[in-house]
DNA sequence: GCGCGGAGGTTGCTTATACAACCATACATG
DNA sequence: CATGTATGGTTGTATAAGCAACCTCCGCGC
């Protein structure tokens, strides 16, 4: 039976597509990190927003948080009002009426802390997974696309 | 001001936490083959799927195909259900009762056809932004992860 | 001082994903 | 054959994310 076209382009997509395969590689590395994380009813994604904004400090607002991880604007005001509501963060007025300042609460630098040595775990479970090499070079690969990346 | 716990630990983990960098790693590539796909309204998830069930034959089924891709049987089975409403998968009785047999209508083979020029830009695209070698690390992780990805 | 463009955020809608609980069928074993 | 267990799918619920449309406020140009 001659291959199709159809089939032809399938064995080529399924056999190189990078879409996919980053897709996996996140899939496969955030079960490993919401796993370490689920104890403190903490998700990988809310850590890293949380440790952006311990960060940035008295800059912290969601544009900045946003541009420093290139989420959209309402994919960070959304999860900042789950943090919200978990009590880990705190809105405060601006000089700038339009923006919001951002900072941790007390519960919410706790959060960190105690989210540290899971993290940790984790992360050396997923270096172990990947292998250094190709730790390395997704980190290398980051540093390129977006040099002020911070999560 | 001496760094406190959490700023240390903020720190260390915005440096090098291998989880939000392949998030954004996705992110990224995501939205090149989002972009290069929506004129057919077409997702990349989607292409993937259609590109399993080609692959798997007479074999296709929802256990088969999430196998391939390592997809959590629910998402397969709500993804299956808009590329149903679209009219590009059929869903056929099996011998074994509980299973369904998975097939591409006349209408999903043709997307697929339609898909690989726009995929094959949108993957060019995404090899230049990665370099060769990341792309071909990329690639090799998939691999050495899961030996029978396809997608 | 007025109007307008741009920046900052929110909300509606959709897709992608996981986990848990569930239902139905198949199969093996006593 | 009856029952219990495993397999295959669906559904409820929640998070993660983008796009588009919108509102508000800032600052600039006139």
């Amino acid at each position: 039976m001659p291959r199709t076209p159809a089939a032809r382009a399938s064995d080529e997509i399924a056999a190189e597509c990078l879409a996919s395969r980053a897709r996996f590689l996140d899939r496969r590395l955030a079960s490993i990190y919401e796993r370490a994380l689920r104890p403190l009813g903490l998700r990988r994604t809310q850590l890293t927003l949380l440790v952006a904004i311990a960060r940035a400090g008295e800059r912290a607002t969601p544009t900045v948080v946003g541009r420093a991880l290139q989420l959209e604007k309402s994919t960070v005001s959304r999860e900042l009002a789950r943090l919200q509501a978990l009590g880990w963060v705190r809105v405060e007025p601006s000089p700038d009426a339009r923006a919001q300042r951002l900072a941790l609460t007390a519960a919410g630098t706790r959060t960190v802390e105690a989210a540290h040595p899971l993290w940790r775990k984790a992360q050396r479970e997923a270096r172990a997974l990947l292998g250094d090499r190709a730790a390395a070079a997704l980190a290398a690969l980051t540093v390129r696309l977006h040099p002020r990346f911070a999560g």
